[in-house]
DNA sequence: TACTATTATTTGCATTTACAAATAAATGCA
DNA sequence: TGCATTTATTTGTAAATGCAAATAATAGTA
């Protein structure tokens, strides 16, 4: 293997961890963390979904999306209700407190998009976004 | 904001964890851990570095990091040296056990980014790690 | 030289995280 | 129907994480 910085997984991590640090760092004002926002931008995108199916699109693993949940639920951000078609499942929805965070954190969202893109073309952003969707497709060769 | 998997840092931290669980899943039979990989591989692209300087390129927090070099430490495969020019800094070196786990590792990490990039041609890899630098770079725009 | 500010690392402590086991409900099938 | 299996979530528990404060040493300057 080669330097570091031609590795790639180094280099995901790197961009990854750095805007991550520095969003929680700007969401923590408003009581929020990168977690919370992951979870509340699910929910934005669609209401009302499993524990099981937040964490495969938060990337956050279950056992610690439970007691995200809990703790966003006692913030009266989030509210869960059991699933009438499967008792089982929990289908967890917005509360009234949660979209109004959304929407406060939404515009640091798109600053935060416009900065790491800063200087990207329509058609480098385009391009970069499908490569980063392609790699994680590809990971399914080594999961199975 | 649209779509959540047309916004970059979700799909940079979605490809980025998926990599990594799977990477930390694999070392662990070696006794090893991502974080451990990061700074043995860190080492290896220069050793006798400086906490600071290793927290920098891993992406470690400082405090995370030494407590991790303990760890590390008692494992025998690193060691701590004080700086002869500045005493407050410490010098951080592989150890022969930790020159063994690196080599134990390396396949594995060729191996990711192999799969990782599986389907990429010379040129797309070229295109994507240039944006990942880029992106890294970018972010010198919000924390100055 | 003494004093203040800066830099490097570690430690205190509360929170977050994740593996594994437990619980609870649905499904498949004898 | 009854029982074993699978699926969904939570809980137990130990380890990892990160902010803030503490410690230690250097550098700058009056």
């Amino acid at each position: 293997m080669g330097p570091l910085d031609s590795y790639l997984p180094y280099l995901l991590n790197r961009a990854g961890a750095r805007i991550a640090t520095a969003f929680n760092d700007e969401v923590r004002p408003l009581g929020a963390t990168l977690q919370i926002w992951r979870v509340l931008a699910a929910l934005r995108e669609q209401d009302g979904r499993r524990m099981g199916d937040l964490s495969d699109t938060t990337s956050i693993e279950v056992s610690t999306l439970t007691r995200l949940v809990d703790n966003m639920e006692q913030k009266g951000l989030v509210a869960r209700r059991r699933d009438a078609g499967d008792a089982r499942a929990i289908l967890l929805h917005v509360a009234p407190a949660g979209r109004r965070l959304t929407q406060r954190i939404l515009p640091i969202a798109e600053r935060y998009e416009a900065v790491a893109l800063a200087g990207f073309n329509a058609g480098e952003t385009e391009m970069l976004k499908a490569a980063l969707r392609r790699l994680y497709a590809n990971m399914d060769g080594l999961t199975e």
